[in-house]
Formats: structure tokens, sequence, C-alpha cells
RNA sequence: GGGCCCAUAGCUCAGCUGGUUAGAGCAUCGUGUUGAUAACGCGGGGGUCGGUGGUUCGAGUCCACCUGGGCCCA
């Protein structure tokens, strides 16, 4: 063996089995087996039982697919959060939820069935949801806890568990006891051949070719003069109860032969081309306003049309005045309610007209489906306004059209009987507003957000003509009275609650309605019921309810809901109002939101860019602490971009991180803490130095992590990691580490801080990195991979006030500014003119007057000072006649010890080892003995 | 089209109530080390703070408009 080799064999360097790099593709699996398998979620929750608790709410999330990397970053964050708040003390259950009913599995799951040619009927239908739903509630539990999020997946809740829809069932007894629900008519997607209600979800739009009329409607106070609409569905002409003007539009009075038309002023020449109006003049121009409040009549029916204002016309095509037949469309619909019109609909569920006192005779019967030869009630609407001279124009108008899905015919909007919640009445809106002041927001204009929102929110309609949800549990007598009753309601809340919704669709009323007592108005009636289901809002929004106040252990309200966005006006709002109803109040104290995950150009990820949307394409690749870093790195305020580059930068700063723990180990190999520590005042000055920017690490990370700003703490920690340990701490210390005696105090004391570091940073990680703190720290505690002892187990790490001042510290930061600024200046110009390669090889030279502020510390510190700056020797030279502190460097004099790399004047000969330093010769000889 | 929000170096972020030449980490380039080595040190380059106009002695920071982007609606 040669000498250098011998010389290396008696330092000590790092030793640690915590390997470089984490594989953890590979071994984040293990160690989540691992932590199942000491039912770490428990032992987190019960070493802080009896302590205030900390109730994050989860909002459940969808179970109708894979988890997606926005719904992956939502978890993290909770599990991140519930992390720090459990080490800070707090006790925190966490029981993860999921949302299982509503169309678009119920659509999947029909597609399905029809594919395969299978008959069905309801009950078979929802059994096919069920499983469904039950199937990806399994793949979204494994993906989750794959991202290592600790929860208690044996309580875990869903919306089609019997006793949350129970509860469901509770919460609109709430609402019916307190008089809010009610009945009236809404247009929708209505398909004629399935006699069915559709759903946005399940209508295609498709070209379609539809009549293009234009008709006019004679104005009541105006001689001789009309207001001209125009319409491609001539068929709802007999439910017109209104025209529709912009009341900032510009409209034109045109004079053809002895007539006079309004129309909008932009499009009067193309109204008279379509029309062929040989010779016309414009009479007159007004505002829409001056025309609203005017009234005209229905050109075929004994009625008037009020002139009313809406906003939503336009310019753009037809007349610039809308015909308006509130039980055919949403806009119709609105402007209808804001107006008081009827909402009339003369449409049975054949898509026929009815027979009332208003429909023309020869109309009645005629239905409105598309067939092959034409529209046969368009055609019948057409002959009468020919015959009754009120028609101006007709055209082919080519146009997307809504679609049924599955019969392929053009859907009709038709409004039918639905149930609303009456959010007006007994000052429900108001209070739910005044509520939000009571409530903190992070971002902070969360609460502007949800108060547009509440506002704006016209009266809930409720009810679905949908089977996969819970029903509404109403019954209507033959009359089509609906007995809606608050006690009944709570009676089938616990059947349903046994047996699940199911219920509803496998048994008869009789069954249904055995062991209640109804009074003497419906008890000999004749009942039938209900078919429609709840808004699937109401499930999700009551799992304060279903979920808080069941689960003893949880608390109502929760401390926080935390989610994207978009629930603002989803599940915060839905949770508020049925709070609100059934409480009083609301559910929850904070809201805290994120932004949507985007790809590196700031634009949302769609699947057609064929970028991976998947949680698990990206934990299969970069592993869950990866990608977990990379969600606490972001500003999750804003939106959050993810991509390649973005992720490689992560991969890369973990490393750093990874890194660091590991030289830290390393230097931890040979320390057994309670016969090797020191106390704290005994401790070097550049190991104070590194305790207190520890405390500092500590009490800003804690503060960025309170106030929910996790990317400042990710940020804290990268600058702690690179700026404090391995450009300064580290390398300084590791020239005394390595070539000192193990028993040196010196060497004590600097693993003394190192171990409290180590801890300390490991801890302030561990909500972060959770598989990485765990590794090191079983590596710390064991020098094994997995074992018994859990860093979740760790407490919070308190900034200890001792180690943060002192003359120690505060010289040796003054002496590192100087490094930082003067001197590895003088050693890089030394460096790049090839004088020395490494700092050891240089002396300085340190020229300080009396009067310069750093006179006292570099005097005081005079024998650190070459170690502190990574040179062989400082000549310290405090000359009163300079007046600038002035730095020189040469190359170290002397020689060079093979074993400490240091230059010093002279070797000295030991044996067996041949020339060392001085300092080196003391060692080895203690080595030797 | 409407409501709410966002926009600082290649990337991720700091920049408090407007005040000296806009900062950090990563990346990049150069370089040193080869005793943290698929690691670590040192140094350099890089931003008219999305754009335009305004308020002010002075604006990344306040106001207006515009552009681009996101969420939710229509």
């Amino acid at each position: 063996m040669n000498q250098a080799k011998k010389l290396k064999d008696t330092l000590n360097l790092p030793q640690t089995e915590f390997p470089m790099r984490a594989n953890a593709v590979e071994n984040e699996p293990q160690r989540l087996k691992h932590w199942e398998d000491a039912h770490l979620y428990k032992k987190m929750l019960e070493q802080n039982t009896g302590a205030p608790s900390f109730v994050l709410h989860d909002g459940p999330p969808f179970t109708n697919g894979d988890v997606h990397v926005g719904t992956a970053l939502n978890k993290i964050l909770k599990d991140t959060i519930i992390r720090f708040k459990n080490a800070q003390g707090y006790h925190t259950p966490y029981i993860p939820g999921w949302d299982c009913h509503g169309l678009p599995i119920e659509f999947k799951v029909t597609k399905k069935l029809r594919d395969e040619k299978k008959g069905y009927d309801l009950v078979s239908l929802r059994k096919s949801c069920a499983e469904f739903s039950k199937n990806f509630i399994e793949t979204q539990r494994s993906q989750f806890k794959r991202l290592g999020v600790l929860a208690d997946w044996e309580k875990e809740y869903c919306t089609m568990s019997p006793v949350y829809e129970g509860e469901i069932l509770r919460t609109f007894a709430d609402f019916v006891e307190k008089g809010l629900i009610y009945r009236s008519k809404k247009p929708i997607y209505w398909s004629i051949p399935c006699s069915t209600a559709l759903a946005e979800a399940e209508i295609e739009y498709k070209d379609h070719e539809s009549p293009s009329i234009f008709v006019p409607f004679r104005m009541t106070d105006q001689q001789n003069t009309f207001i001209v609409i125009w319409t491609t569905t001539p068929w709802t002409l007999p439910a017109n109860l209104a025209v529709a003007i912009h009341p900032n539009e510009k409209y034109a009075k045109i004079r053809v032969a002895d007539a006079f038309y309004w129309v909008g002023e932009p499009l009067v020449s193309k109204l008279a081309k379509v029309c062929k109006f040989e010779q016309f003049e414009i009479v007159s121009i007004c505002n829409g306003r001056d025309l609203a409040g005017q009234n005209c009549n229905h050109p075929f029916i004994e009625r008037s049309s009020p002139i009313l204002e809406a906003e939503y016309v336009t310019m753009d095509s037809g007349t610039g005045c809308v015909h308006i037949a509130p039980g055919h469309g949403l806009d119709d619909y609105q402007t209808g309610i804001e107006h008081g019109l009827d909402i009339y609909c003369p449409l049975d569920d054949n898509g026929c007209y009815v027979k009332d006192e208003e429909i023309p005779e020869e109309l009645a019967g005629i239905s409105v489906l598309e067939k092959s030869n034409g529209n046969l009630a368009n055609k019948k609407v057409l002959e009468i306004l020919r015959r009754k001279n009120h028609l101006l124009a007709q055209e082919k108008h080519h146009h997307q059209y809504p679609h049924c899905w599955r019969s392929k015919t053009p859907v009709v909007f038709r409004a039918m009987d639905q149930w609303f919640v009456s959010l007006d009445k007994d000052d429900l809106r108001k209070n739910c507003i005044d509520k939000l002041q009571d409530i903190s927001f992070t971002p902070d204009w969360g609460a502007n957000r949800i108060k547009g929102f509440l506002e704006s929110r016209p009266d809930w309609c409720i009810s679905r003509q949908r089977s996969w949800g819970v029903p509404i549990p109403v019954f209507f007598d033959e009359d089509g009275n609906p007995l809606l009753d608050a006690k009944l309601i709570r009676f089938l809340a616990s059947k349903v609650e046994k047996h699940g919704s199911g219920l509803w669709f496998s048994s008869d009323e009789k069954s249904l309605l055995e062991g209640y007592e109804l009074n003497n108005f419906w008890k000999n009636k004749n009942l039938t019921m209900g078919t429609d289901t709840l808004d699937v809002w109401i499930d999700s929004g009551c799992s304060h309810r279903s979920v808080l106040r069941v689960e003893n252990i949880l608390d109502w309200p929760a401390d926080l809901y935390l989610e994207g966005s978009d629930q603002h006006r989803g599940w915060f709002q839905s949770s508020l109002w049925t709070s609100m109803v059934s409480y009083g109040s609301a559910p929850y104290k904070h809201i805290l939101t994120h932004g949507f995950v985007v790809d590196g150009d700031g634009r949302k990820i769609s699947k057609s860019d064929g970028k991976p949307q998947t949680a698990d394409s990206y934990v299969t690749k970069y592993g869950a602490d990866v990608l977990r870093l990379w969600a606490c790195s972001e500003d999750f305020r804003r939106d959050i971009p993810l991509s390649d580059e973005i992720l490689d930068q992560v991969v890369r700063s973990y490393r750093t991180l990874r890194n660091t723990i590991r030289f830290q180990l390393g230097n931890l190999a040979d320390f057994d803490e309670p016969d090797h520590c020191l106390p704290l005042d005994e401790l070097d000055m550049i190991d104070k130095w590194a305790l207190a920017q520890t405390a500092e690490l500590v009490v800003e990370l804690t503060n960025a992590m309170d106030s929910y700003e996790l990317h400042r703490a990710v940020q804290l920690i990268n600058r702690f990691c690179s700026g404090v340990l391995s450009s300064t701490y580290h390398d300084i210390i590791k020239d005394r580490l390595y070539t000192l005696h193990r028993e040196d105090s010196k060497r004590r004391s600097t693993q003394t801080a190192i171990l409290r570091i180590f801890e300390t940073f490991v801890s302030l990680i561990g909500p972060i990195v959770p598989f990485t703190a765990d590794e090191a720290w079983s590596y710390h505690k064991t020098n094994q991979k997995l074992s018994d002892v859990f860093l979740v187990l760790q407490k919070w790490p308190e900034s200890i006030h001792s180690w943060k001042e002192g003359l120690d510290v505060e010289d040796a930061q003054k002496l590192l500014n100087l490094k930082e600024s003067k001197i590895n200046e003088v050693l890089e110009s030394l460096r790049s003119s090839k004088v020395i390669g490494q700092s050891l090889e240089a002396e300085l030279v340190i020229v300080c007057s009396k009067e310069d502020p750093l006179f006292e510390t570099l005097k005081r510190r005079k024998d650190d000072l070459a170690e502190l700056f990574i040179v062989s020797s400082v000549i310290l030279n405090l000359d009163e006649g300079v007046s600038e502190l002035s730095i020189f460097a040469h190359h170290a004099p002397g020689v060079r010890c093979p074993r400490s790399w240091r230059w010093v004047s002279e070797l000295v000969e030991v044996e067996n080892w041949g020339p060392v330093s001085p300092r080196c010769a003391n060692v080895l000889r203690q080595i030797d003995h």
C-alpha cells in the first residue's frame, strides 16, 4: 500500500448506507407497505390523542377514472398540511371520501351496457353504476396511497353508502321542513323517441337544416306597425309569450308600402334583402329601451306579447328582436322568470301539442318530432302564418343543432315540472353571504368569488331525471298532487340508511310506506312515487353532515376545506347552503384553494395534446416524493405549471437535498448521541453559527407552512441546503471532520451541531418528502433502510432561542460575509492565474486598521481564520495606518502535508507514517495508541 | 360575451405599506477539486419586472386600457 493510500485510511471520511440515489420507483412502494404494516396513520393519530384537533375535511373526488395529476396535487397538499399539523401536535383525523353518483357514470355505464347489447332495467343499471364506482374507488385509493397519503382508509366515506344516503335525505328533509322546496317548470332537453330528459353530456351537436322564418308581430299601440322576429324553430311559436330586444342597441322603423316594421338597425338591409322589399325607407330610429314595455299581438293566437329587454340579444343574425317562449329555451326561461311570464309549454311527453284553450285546434295532437319527411309541426305553423299573412320570408338555415345521442333525433327544449330550492326565503341567501365574514379565505379573493356566485345564483333546481342518484322522496296522488313531507322523508331516510337508496327502485309504494302513518288527506289515496333524483351537489354538499357530524372522531365545522378554485361554485357553495339550512352556520372555518395544473406554456392540459394526465404516469417515472416536491414548490394559488423541464429541475433539487442529508448521515457514522454530544456553550464558533441558521430556518419555514405557502418552504429548504450547508458550513467543517482525531472535541462539537441540524432539517422536510425523510430517519436511528422508528412520530422542531444569539454567531457571520465578498474574490483571481488550485494552497494576508468594524472580530478570531476561509494560513496585519481593509493572497509557503493537504512550514516525521504536519502527527500518534 | 383571477431572469420563486445600480435557488457558460465524486467549491453571463398610457419629485410596487393565460358561466 502506498503512503497516500495509507494516510487516507486514517481519515474519518463519511460513511453511510443511505444511498446516493433514491431509486424511488422501486423503494417507495416497499416503504409504503412497511408503513401500512405498522399502521402508521393510526400511530400518527394516536400520538396526539386528547390534543386540540385540526380537521381537514376531504372533498370527495368523482369516481369515474384514474387519479388526475391535478387531483394528485390536491391530495398531496392535503397530506402535507396534515403531516405538518400533526407534527405540531394537533390531533389530525383525516377521512377521505368519494363522490359516486351522477350522470357521467350513468352515461358511461349505459353506453357500455348498450354496447354489450344487454337489456337492463333501472335496478340493474344502478347496480352496474355502483360496481363501476366501486372499482374506481379501489383504483383511486391505491393511487392516492401511492402518493404517500396517510389517511383513515378504513373509515373512508362514499356518497353511495346507505348511511351517507340516509343523511342526504335528512338534509333534504330539513329543506322541506323549512318550506324551501317548491315545484315549478323549467325547460330541459327532451328526447321524444326515448321519452326521457337528457343532460348536456348526452347531447350531440350535428348539422341540421331548419326553416328560418321572419315573422311580423303587430304592435298594439302603433298603427299598422309590426316588430319582426326571426326563428329557426317555428313549432315553438304557439308558446310565444314575448319579444325581447336589447335595451342599448339601435332599432329602426322602416316603411314598406303602407306598413311599418321595427327591426334592429344594423340588420335593416339584410332584412330588406331577405324579404325582398323593393322599396323601403327608415322612418325613425330609437334605442331598444324605448320600445320595451310596448305590446304586440301573437300572430295567430288571441294573446298579447310584451316587448321586453334582454341583455343576451345580439345584432349578429336575425332581426335583433327575439321570439321568447319561456317553456322552450333557457334564455327564454330566464327572461320569463324575470318578467313574471308563465313557463308555458303546450307539449306532452310524446312531443305533441296538447289541447288547451290557446293552441289552435288544427295543431292539437301534432308532433314536433323531426321525421324523415320533415317536421309536421313546423309545416302546420308555417301554413297558419302564411294563411294569416304573417310570414315575411322563409329560408333554409344550416346550423349545429342538439341531437339525442341514443335516438339520433333532434332534441326539443321542453319545460317540465322540477323541484327547486327557494334561496331567498327567510333571508337564506343574505344569511349565507353574511356568514362569509366569519370564514377566512386563502387567497383572500376567494370570499369575493364565492360571494358573486351566491348573489347571482338563481333558485336552485335540484331535480334530475336520472337514475344513478338519490331519489327525491316524493309521492303523487292521481291528480298529481305531491306528497313531500319532512317527517315522511326522515322515515324513509332510516330505511335507506339500512338498505340503500336502491330500495326506491326495487320496491313499490306500499312497501316503502309500510310502517308510516299517513294523515287523513293522503291515507286512502292511490300514491305513485316520483322518479327524479337529487342534484349530486346535494350529495357532496352535505358531507359535512354525513361525515363530520357522524364520525365521532371528527369535528364540525371543519378547520379547513382545501380544493381547486372551481369549487367556489361547486362544493364550497353547496356545502354552505346545506349547512346554513340545517345548522344556520358554515361547515368550515377556512377555505384554501389552488389553481389548475397547466403545461409549461401555461395552457390547460388536454387529452388531445398527448401529455400524460394521470398521477400514475408521473409517479411511475419520478416517484412520489419528486411529484410531492413539485406540488409544494409551486405557488398553487395560481395556475400550476407542469412540464418535463420543470420536473427535471425538481429532480435536481431533490438530488441536492438528498445529498446534503447523505453527507450529514455520513459524518454522524461514529457519533453516539448521549456519549459524544457537547453542551451548546462548549460548541465551536462555526457550529454555533450553523445552529443559529437552523433556528432561523425553523422560524421562517414554520411561518411559511402556517400560512400554507408551501412553495416558500421549499425555497427555504433549497437555499438552506445550498447556501448555508453545502457552500458554507459543510465546506468549512470537512477539514476538521476528516483530519482530526475521532474524539477531538472540535470534531465532536461539529458532530453535535450536525446531529441537531440533521434532526431538525429532516423533520422540517418530512411533510413534503415523507419517503425520503423517513428513509433518512431510519438510517440515522438504526442504520437500516426500514425499521420501527418513523419520522412521522417526531415533533415539529421548535426554534431554539439559545441557538440564535451570541458573540460567536455574530463574529462568524461577519467573517463569513467577508469570505463571501472579498476573500473568495481574491482567491478566485489567484486560481484563474494558475497560482493555486484548491484554496488550501493559498495563504491570506489581511491588513486591517483599528478603526475598521472588523478589527476586533479579526483579532479575537485570528486562530480560526484559516479554517473559516479554507486556506492553509492567514497572516493578520493589524496595521493602524491603513484606511481600508485589504486582502492579499499568494501561494502558501512551506510544504504540503500529505494527510491534511494543508501547507505548513515544516513536516514532522512520525513512526510508520512518514512526514506529516505537526497537527496530523499528533493525530496519528493517538491513533497508534 | 360576462364574473373572478394570474403575468418579475431559460425554470421555480422573493421583492412589506411606491424610494439608492431588481434578488435567491436551479439551469447555462467558464473554472477548480477528485477525501460528499453519476457529488462538491469558486466565478461569469442573463431581466426595458406581459404591453401602452396616466398619477407622482420618484412605480415591478398605485390607476386605466390592451394582450396572453386560467377557472366558472353564457
